[in-house]
DNA sequence: GTTATGTCCTTAATCGTTTAAGCTGCAGGG
DNA sequence: CCCTGCAGCTTAAACGATTAAGGACATAAC
C-alpha cells in the first residue's frame, strides 16, 4: 500500500508537507502542493483511515443501532428506508455506518462498549428497547446519541409525528362519515401511546365514543395478529365499518380476514394502515394510510448528528418533530352520503 | 479513554506484557494475567480498533457492496434478509460490516479506494452492475471478494440455484396440468439468464412448447411493468393458464391486474412467484413460489469470506450453490383433473 | 561449578498519520 | 547593514497497539 513516506520520498519532501498538503492546510507552497498532489494520484494513494482515526480521535463513522422489538427488522420496510437515509446524508458527508450489537470478537459484551471499541463519532439509536440498561448506559456516555422516535432527556431526538399522523388519519376516516372505528395498536411503546392519544383526541373532537371492544393491543409488521383480532371483532354484535390497523404490514392480515369472512373492502368494512410503505400503494384497493416520511426521519437523524459531532457546542434543539402525510386511498369509502 | 498504558502502569508491568496478557499469549505467569485482566475490567478498558488496525493490518471489518440494479434497495425483502444473515454470520465471528460506495469524505473516489481507505478485510458484493469497470477492479484486487449470484472466475461466489429453482417451480406448475405458461422475467443479467433456461428446460422435459409471445421482458421489484404485461397477456387470443412473474413483489401488479379484468386467481388463471418473501405467505391466496433461501446465502457468503481471510492458502472451492424449496401455495389451481 | 533450559518479563521498533514547534532564507523596513 | 516578519518547509512526538528480540532469574543437567 502506498503511503505518505512514498510520496514524500517521490517528491524529496518530508511526511508532514505531504500531509499537509493534502488536507489543504495553508503553509504548504503552491508549487509544492501541486506536485504532491500528482504524486498522490500517481502512485494511487489512499489515506488510511485507521492512523488518522488513532491519532485525531475521529473515525467518520457512524454507529447505528438497530434492535428489533417491532419485528421484521431491516425487512421492515419503515426501518429500511429510514437506514437507507441515514446511510445516504451520512455517505454524502463522508461518514460510513457500522452496525452497533453487544460482541467484540467473540466475547460479550455491551453496546456502549462496542461504539467504544471502533471509535464511533456518534450513534443513531434507530430502534431498540429503550428501557434496557445497556441502551441508557450509552444514551448517558460521551458519545453523541440521536434517538428516533424516542425521547431521552437532554438527548436529541427525531421523533415522528405519531400523534398528529393519527389524529390526522382518524379525522379523515371520520370526515368519510365513519363513527364505528375499531383501533388495532401495536405494542405499548411511546410509539403506540402517541398513536393511542392522537386517536383519541380527533374521537373526542368529533365528539365519537369509542366502545372498548373496539381498541385492540396487537402486535406490529404481524399480519397473523391482526389476522385472528379482525376476526373477533368482525364477529361483533355491533361491528365497526372501519378498522385501523398497526401498520400497512400487518393489515394484510386484517384484510384477509375481511376477504374469508365474504366481506369486501371497503364496501362492507373499510380499513386504514400506518407507515405509507411501497406495499400500501400497489395493493388493491390501494390503502389509506398515514404515509411516515422515513426519509426525513433517517436524513435528519444523521445531519442532526453529524452536526452535533461537528460543532459540539451549537445550541442543542433537543426535538424535532417530522411530520408526515395522508394517503387517501380507496380502502377506506365514502359513507358520509348514505346519512 | 483507558489504555493498555494505564492498565500497564496500574500492574507495575510493560505495555507489551499487557497486550500478551489480554491476547491471551503464552509467555505470560498466570498470576499476572489474572491481575491485569481484572484490573482492565476494573478500569473499564476497551481495545483501540484503529490503533490494532494499524499495527495488525486487520480490520475485522467486512465491506458490503449492496447497489441497486434491481430497484428497492434494502426494501427489497431479499436482500434485506441476505443482507441481515450476512451481518449475523460476520458478527458472530468478530466482524463488524461497511457499507461500500464510491464516496470519501466529499471526493468522488472508487469502490477500491474506499475499500483501501476502511481497510476492510474483504468485500461481499450482493448486489451490483456486475460490468461496471469499477466492479471488475475491485474484483480483480487484493482484496477478498465474495460476490453472490453472479461468477467472477477464480473468485468466490455463493449462488442461488436460479436454473435448478426455477426448473423445479416449473416442473410442479406442469404437473398441476398447466401446458399454457407465460414467463415475465427481470432484466436480462446471468439472474435472469439462468431461471430462463431452468424454465425452458422443463418445458422441453415435458414436451411443452412455449410461444415466444408467453415470454415477456419485465423488470424486477416493480408491480406496475407486471400490472401492464398481465393486462397484455390476459388480452391474447390464446391466454395462459399460468403466469410466471419475476418475483413475490413484482407478482403483486399482476395480481391487481388479474383482478381488475374480472378474472379470478387461481380460479381462472394462476400466477406464482419468486423469492419465496414472507410477503408471498401472508397474501391471500398464498402465492406459489419458489423460496430462495437467502439466509443460507447471506451466512455462508460471509462465512466463506472470513475463511477466505484467515485461511488464504487453504482450496478454494469456488463455487457454491445455495438451493432453495418450493412453496405451494393455493395461487396455482390443480388443472390436471380437468383432463 | 558451569552450562543449558525455560519462564516471564522488558525493550524498542513499528504501523501511517497529524500537529505543535522550530528552523531557514528571503524580502522589506528602518 | 541589521532586524523583523513571513512563507514554507522540517523535526519530532504522539496516538494505542503488536511483536521480534533480548534480558534476568531460577531450575535442572552434567
Amino acid at each position: 500500500m502506498i503511503s505518505m513516506k512514498d510520496i514524500a520520498l517521490e517528491c524529496g519532501v518530508s511526511v508532514a508537507t505531504v500531509s499537509k498538503a493534502l488536507n489543504g492546510q495553508q503553509d504548504i507552497g503552491e508549487e509544492t502542493r501541486q506536485k504532491i498532489a500528482e504524486t498522490a494520484e500517481r502512485l494511487g494513494y489512499t489515506a488510511n483511515s485507521a492512523a488518522r482515526a488513532l491519532k485525531t480521535n475521529k473515525t467518520f463513522n457512524l454507529g447505528v443501532l438497530f434492535l428489533d422489538p417491532m419485528h421484521g427488522g431491516l425487512a421492515h420496510e419503515f426501518f429500511s428506508t429510514v437506514l437507507d437515509a441515514i446511510r445516504s446524508e451520512a455517505e454524502s458527508n463522508g461518514y460510513d455506518i457500522t452496525f452497533i450489537n453487544r460482541g467484540i470478537g467473540n466475547r460479550e459484551t455491551s453496546y456502549l462498549q462496542h461504539c467504544r471499541y471502533r471509535g464511533v463519532d456518534g450513534v443513531i439509536i434507530a430502534s431498540a428497547d429503550f428501557a434496557d440498561p445497556q441502551i441508557i448506559e450509552l444514551v448517558n456516555s460521551e458519545i453523541p446519541v440521536v434517538t428516533i422516535d424516542h425521547i431521552f432527556n437532554g438527548n436529541i431526538s427525531i421523533i415522528s409525528d405519531n400523534t398528529g399522523g393519527m389524529e390526522t388519519l382518524t379525522d379523515y376516516i371520520i370526515s368519510k362519515g365513519h363513527k364505528k372505528i375499531a383501533f388495532i395498536h401495536g405494542e405499548k411503546t411511546s410509539v403506540t401511546v402517541n398513536r393511542l392519544s392522537g386517536f383519541y383526541r380527533s374521537c373526542e373532537k368529533h365528539g365519537i365514543k369509542i366502545p372498548d371492544e373496539y381498541v385492540r393491543e396487537g402486535v406490529f409488521h404481524d399480519p397473523k395478529t391482526c389476522y385472528s383480532i379482525t376476526k373477533e371483532l368482525l364477529g361483533l354484535k355491533d361491528r365497526p365499518t372501519c378498522i385501523v390497523f398497526p401498520d400497512d404490514y400487518s393489515c394484510i392480515g386484517g384484510i384477509n380476514a375481511v376477504w374469508e369472512s365474504g366481506l369486501r373492502i371497503p364496501d362492507d368494512i373499510s380499513a386504514a394502515g400506518y407507515d405509507g410503505i411501497p406495499l400500501s400503494r400497489i395493493i388493491s384497493p390501494e390503502l389509506t394510510t398515514w404515509v411516515q416520511n422515513t426519509t426525513e426521519l433517517g436524513r435528519r437523524s444523521a445531519a442532526r448528528l453529524i452536526e452535533q459531532i461537528q460543532k459540539p457546542k451549537s445550541v442543542i434543539l433537543d426535538r424535532e418533530i417530522v411530520r408526515g402525510h395522508i394517503q387517501e386511498g380507496a380502502s377506506v369509502k365514502d359513507i358520509s352520503q348514505l346519512g
